[in-house]
DNA sequence: CTTCAAGAATCTGAGATGGTACA
DNA sequence: CTGTACCATCTCAGATTCTTGAA
């Protein structure tokens, strides 16, 4: 490919220890040392000084603005409006012969609206439910959870339809990787002639033929072959494959429709409210006060989860709540006290809502407690209701849904400092639902009494049902679990486009490094983006509006988020998605130090973006440009699994299987820590890794006094091994094993005496003589003489050999029993402790290309669960199916 | 065999991206 | 025609809940 050092921007971050806090050196030595940087001094003098080589730009920013700032700006929507800081630009920057290649990609969309998207979308805004909606006129409340009842059944009695379909797709296509042959294929043709939907559309497998000849001119061959060959029944020569795995023939991605037929049995309602029995009451002012049920509900939500201090205890989420609690006993009628008196119910900190948590509580509780046979059965019903929902047939295919089940009511948990964390999340309505399926499939009914919002054919979307949520009127979708075949297909084809990027990077970076010093503002300053991006692995960072938390990415970073500290260290920190914390020190190209001190150059001040002229969208399309298809957060992709690649490849064979895990874990990290993926350290940890700690130590302890029955036997070994082989640990002191013995023989003591209670209480239950507490006393003999033997110990200094018939070799095999222990347990503890604020999860899952760790499976001969859980292992299916060992990122 | 924490699975909020209508 | 605001859709994220397996 390129020259090595364009090649590793990242792997070359010595950032592993980010997350401790202490500064490193990420940038990559290929950019500090690029030999640019000395041209770039003699054109922009390193100090205070004022880039003279590029007058444009200069003047461009200190002047222009104070003037134009106000009465130049384009119109923006109030919300997000950037200040502008320079002269409009379009004049000067744009005229630019760059840009000659707007052109868009070939494979630009020709607006195929197919069916009625129009119509669709020019809904307006979903109709959200008020108070009054669900109350008034629902209030007969058994009556209403009998309906839904009721409704349940007739749901189901609809979905059967598409559930028998889908049964019997399973019980031909669950065993698709093994090659069963002929019989398979009879009845794939008897269950679409005798499927309930037959009539009103194309059995699967027809469809399935359509849909092969449609894109035949093109790619389709493969497809189409396979199918006919199925047709006329072919058995033994596995077409079955070729037709089930669509990475057996990846490249058959036909345009713009990502479906021909699709059925399915639509979404799960979450189950209506139950009132709270008439003594779970909340207080208001220490009076218990009774609510209509929906405000009782409301209450609920929050006292439920009174446990969760970091939402209960926030100002925004307790004033949020409390406004639409308010508004919702207005509608309702508000409080009545024990006399039916009303009670106004204005402050917050007079409610008290204990009981209701409480109550909760108790009822979690009591689930957790039901007997394992209940808790089965209740799971084996609750499957059964769910069965239907959880598969849909995609083109013919049974692919699991995965998110069927509606959202249920709530407070809404904005993370961060979201404005609007704590409002009440409403229950949503049929009426608010889109349901997306195929002409020819059965539309899964809504409840009775019930309408869908609309019911479309949307064949572009690869979503089963939609609806508008009430708090910011984000859209939610009921879409594909990440095992489906679209969603393996586009995670492949995610990890394909990152790799394509391979291939342009080092004419990307090189690009990007020129543009540094560009005479232009808006390349400028895309090009330092670019180099954070590409560096730092930042987020594209789109603007945001004022009804939702504020944190940034890398183009809308405010001035008050990086320091510059010279001579080249820029200190980042600034709150990225989902709030979480990006505070790092890096050492930067010099070039980028005096684009960034350029870019923060008076007028602007704090709350201002330090990249004004440019947007994720002209970015973008820069990107795309350069290569089709890049966008900013393809990089992410990129070097995640570049490093990962780089350091997989370090990772020398040999050693045992968790070693090798463990090698595997840290490179895993390594890429969590440059992606800056996190989670909060548990409570628990250090006291958690003290107890590990101890553990460790009392290992050590046994090997040391296996060490000394050595002695104990052959006084000769002594000279023999060295006196050091028998020294103590250097964390073990005489202290600590005095404590250590104490708490070995307690421990003995509890285990003991437990022991002696619980047989007591069996033979008790078994009708039978309790054992005499002289019985316990016998028994604690054994703690007895170890109590006598330490005592000896340490007053001889001396180990006897234990065990009959010690030898030095059955102590030596004691030995190293333990001492694997205690490396293995040292691993662990490691592991851990370097992992506390670390989640490996998300880049494992989002970020490192699968096939990776599918080849380190192999090579390194570690058996591919010790890296993917089942769910990973579905996900990535086509990786580890279609991977050979030597593949490369 | 019970307990409890680690790890897996689920949930749903937060971003990215690209299209479209419109000024 | 150009740049935006808004919409729509999909990926990616940490917290929460559930399960499991080791002590």
């Amino acid at each position: 490919m390129s020259s090595s050092d364009d090649d590793m921007p990242l792997a070359s971050k010595p950032k592993t220890n980010g997350v401790n806090g202490a500064s490193h050196a990420p940038i990559s030595e290929a950019h500090i040392s690029a030999k640019t940087d000395a041209a770039l001094d003699k054109q922009l003098p390193s100090n205070g000084d004022v880039v003279p080589a590029v007058p444009n730009l200069e003047q461009d920013v200190s002047m222009e603005d104070a003037q134009h700032a106000t009465t130049n700006g384009v119109k923006r929507k109030a919300s997000s409006a950037r200040p502008d800081f320079t002269e409009a630009e379009s004049s000067d920057d744009e005229p630019l012969s760059k840009k000659q290649k707007t052109s868009r990609p070939s494979h630009a969309i020709e607006s195929d609206s197919d069916d009625e998207p129009l119509a669709a979308k020019s809904n307006g805004r979903v109709r959200t439910i008020s108070a009054a909606d669900i109350g008034e006129e629902e209030d007969s409340d058994t009556p209403l959870t009998k309906k839904l009842v009721d409704q349940k059944q007739d749901i189901m009695k609809a979905a059967e339809k598409t559930a028998q379909v889908i049964k019997k797709e399973k019980a031909k296509e669950i065993t698709k990787p093994q090659k069963k042959p002929a019989a398979k294929k009879v009845k794939k043709e008897e269950s679409s002639d005798d499927e309930p939907l037959s009539k009103k559309a194309p059995p699967a497998s027809k469809t399935k033929k359509v849909k092969a000849e449609a894109p035949a001119p093109t790619k389709g061959k493969g497809k189409g072959k396979a199918v006919k060959k199925e047709e006329t029944e072919e058995p033994e020569d596995d077409e079955a494959e070729g037709e089930t795995n669509w990475w057996d023939n990846p490249m058959k991605g036909d345009g713009e429709n990502k479906w021909d037929t699709l059925q399915h049995s639509g979404v799960v309602f979450p189950p209506p409210y139950e009132p709270l029995p008439k003594n779970v009451k909340m207080k208001y002012d220490g009076v218990p006060v009774t609510l209509h049920p929906d405000a009782e509900e409301v209450a609920g939500f929050f006292g439920s989860m009174l446990n969760s201090t970091h939402n209960v205890e926030n100002p925004t989420f307790q004033k949020n709540f409390f406004n639409d609690f308010k508004e919702i006993l207005k509608k309702t009628g508000g409080a009545k006290g024990p006399n039916g008196d009303k009670i106004a119910v204005k402050d917050f900190s007079k409610c008290d809502f204990k009981p209701i948590f409480e109550y909760y509580d108790a009822q979690r509780e009591a689930k957790r407690n039901l007997p394992k046979e209940e808790k089965k059965r209740l799971k084996v019903e609750k499957d059964e209701i769910e069965a239907p929902y959880m598969f849909c047939l995609w083109d013919g295919k049974k692919q699991k849904v995965g998110n069927f089940r509606v959202e249920p009511p709530g407070l809404f948990r904005g993370r961060g400092e979201h404005p609007k964390t704590g409002h009440v999340k409403a229950r949503v309505q049929p009426e608010q639902i889109t349901i997306n399926i195929g002409k020819e499939a059965t539309v899964p009914p809504p409840p009775e009494g019930h309408r869908w919002k609309e019911v479309k054919h949307d064949r572009t979307g690869t979503w089963l049902a939609m609806w508008q949520e009430n708090i910011n009127g984000n859209f939610k979708y009921v879409m594909l679990a990440a095992n489906s075949d679209v969603k393996g297909k586009s995670d492949f084809e995610k990890f394909e486009k990152a790799r394509r990027l391979k291939g342009h990077i080092a004419d990307i970076r090189k690009s990007y490094r020129q543009e540094l010093k560009d005479d232009l503002m808006v390349n400028r300053q895309r090009a330092t983006a670019m180099y954070l991006i590409d560096t730092l692995a930042l987020r594209a960072g789109n603007e945001k509006g004022d009804d939702e938390a504020e944190t940034v990415g890398c183009c809308s970073l405010k001035y008050e988020h990086i320091t510059l500290r010279e001579p080249n260290i820029v200190e980042f920190d600034f709150l990225g998605k989902d709030s979480i914390r990006f505070h790092e020190e890096y050492p930067v190209d010099k070039q980028i130090f005096k684009n960034l001190r350029l870019f923060k150059k008076a007028p602007k001040k704090e709350g201002d973006d330090i990249f004004d002229r440019l947007t994720t969208t002209s970015l973008n399309k820069h990107l795309s440009n350069q290569m089709p298809g890049l966008t900013a957060k393809v990089f992410r992709t990129y070097n995640a699994s570049w490093t990962f690649a780089q350091l997989l490849k370090e990772i020398k064979p040999g050693g045992t299987v968790a070693e090798r895990v463990k090698a595997y874990n840290d490179a895993n990290r390594r890429v969590a820590i440059i992606c800056n993926h996190k989670r909060t350290v548990g409570a628990s940890h250090a006291q958690s890794m003290e107890k590990m700690s101890e553990k460790i130590k009392g290992v050590k302890y046994q090997a040391w006094r296996v060490k000394q029955m050595m002695i104990d036997i052959d006084s000769k070994i002594k000279k023999k091994k060295g006196a050091e082989f028998f020294e103590l640990p250097d964390d073990i002191d005489q202290e600590w094993i005095l404590e250590h013995q104490a708490f070995l023989i307690e421990e003995q003591t509890n285990k003991i005496t437990k022991k002696f209670e619980k047989d007591n209480e069996k033979l008790k239950a078994e009708g039978q003589k309790e054992m005499k507490q002289k019985e316990l006393t016998e028994r604690l003999g054994a703690v007895k003489e170890l109590e006598q033997k330490f005592k000896k110990e340490n007053k001889s200094k001396k180990v006897e050999a234990e065990g009959k018939s010690p030898s030095i070799d059955s102590l030596q095999k004691k030995l190293d029993a333990l001492e694997t222990r205690v490396a293995n347990m040292s691993i662990q503890a490691e592991d851990k402790e370097s992992n506390k604020e670390v989640a490996l999860g998300t880049s494992k899952i989002n970020y490192i290309d699968p096939r990776l760790t599918v080849v380190f499976s192999k090579k390194f001969d570690v058996p591919m669960e010790k890296f993917f859980s089942k769910t990973l292992r579905e996900k990535f299916q086509w990786a580890i199916d279609s991977t050979k060992e030597d593949w490369d990122f």
